[in-house]
DNA sequence: GGCCAGGTTCGCT
DNA sequence: AGCGAACATGGC
């Protein structure tokens, strides 16, 4: 059973998935021509596992869902919701380029970046323990962690002769003693983390479904005292889990070095400073710094080329290119 | 082999 | 309030 979403425009697929992949450096495509991930997706309290696949078709760029489990209506509905919000189909990025474009410094980035949309992840609790996971930690193995304990206590979804994993319930994890992640190669502190915030949404006394109805602030008022959560995990969630389209993180080193480069500072500039500037950009600020960290990676893969263009080719690097 | 990674907490001035 | 160490593992 497929369904399709039709994507909001301007969208580029090529764009969004690169910005992704940098995020995600285990992501495997399973087709070479075009994005197609899989996903198990909680819908009416079912998981339900489906293939996305993003294509250009004649009428433009669209989502085409295969839902691989039978489905009712109101399942289907569900998913189809989980998918559009994945996709930030909800944001329209013209009234954004039209704003933001006769800005001196960042309007000069946006033609380079166009269609580029951020990608949420719906599952609130989710991307908090991913968030948690990939504190200090070097992405590929944050990765494994996620794939692990996906794997261990995520509920099993069996498609012909191979078992998808749904992320794991906040009662599953709750349920689990720290010491249990260890073998799993958690560090106990972070072991800590994750079941101590398992706990409190389990019971109740941590209501996330409440959260993207607060005010900014008060997110950060709820979830700051949970041990493992600092500001950084609480921006992470706001961007790309809530999906607020108007915070800047102002603190973020990768914003601070995109804006020394792009803005020509001497140094990386303050965070008074660079709110300062970010504020002619509201109600788009998260978009602003999503596009200025993309425009860092793009600017440090130009670097990385142009080095070793210059450099004459030898020692070990020339072996290796003609074992080749 | 050592240093450090998109962070957070804890204990010490 | 502000500073530094510890945390576990893998990649360079």
């Amino acid at each position: 059973m497929k369904e399709t979403i039709s994507l909001l425009t301007p969208f580029s697929i090529e764009r969004t998935m690169v910005a992704v992949r940098g995020q995600n450096p285990r992501l495997v495509l399973a087709h070479p021509e075009y994005p197609v991930f899989t996903k198990v997706i909680p819908a009416e309290g079912r998981d339900i596992p489906v293939t996305v696949s993003l294509v250009e078709t004649s009428q433009g760029p669209a989502a085409e869902v295969e839902l691989l489990q039978a489905c009712n209506s109101k399942e289907t509905e569900a998913i189809r919701v989980y998918v559009g919000k994945m996709l930030s189909n909800h944001v329209d990025l013209r009234p954004f380029y039209a704003q933001l474009q006769d800005e001196p410094v960042i309007g000069s980035i946006l033609p380079g970046l166009h269609g580029l949309k951020i990608l949420l992840e719906p599952n609130l609790f989710q991307n908090l323990v991913r968030t948690i996971i990939g504190q200090q930690m070097n992405l590929s193995f944050a990765a494994s962690l996620v794939s692990r304990i996906t794997e261990q206590y995520g509920t099993p979804v069996t498609i012909g002769d191979h078992t998808l994993y749904s992320f794991p319930k906040p009662e599953a994890l709750a349920a689990l003693e720290p010491d249990e992640l260890l073998p799993l190669h958690f560090s106990r502190r972070k072991a800590e983390y994750i079941t101590g915030l398992a706990r409190q949404v389990a019971d109740g006394s941590l209501d996330l479904n409440a959260m993207p109805d607060l005010a900014d602030e008060e997110i950060f008022n709820r979830l700051l005292p949970i041990r493992g959560v600092g500001k950084w995990t609480v921006e992470c969630f706001l961007l790309f889990s809530v999906g607020r389209t108007d915070f800047f993180p102002a603190d973020d080193i990768g914003l601070k070095n995109a804006m020394k480069v792009l803005w020509g500072f001497d140094s990386q500039p303050a965070s008074p400073l660079m709110l300062e500037i970010s504020r002619s950009w509201s109600p788009w600020r998260s978009y602003a710094a999503y596009y200025l960290w993309a425009w860092l990676d793009d600017w440090k893969l130009r670097q990385k080329q142009e080095k070793e263009q210059k450099k004459p080719v030898r020692g070990k690097s020339a072996r290796k290119a003609s074992e080749e």
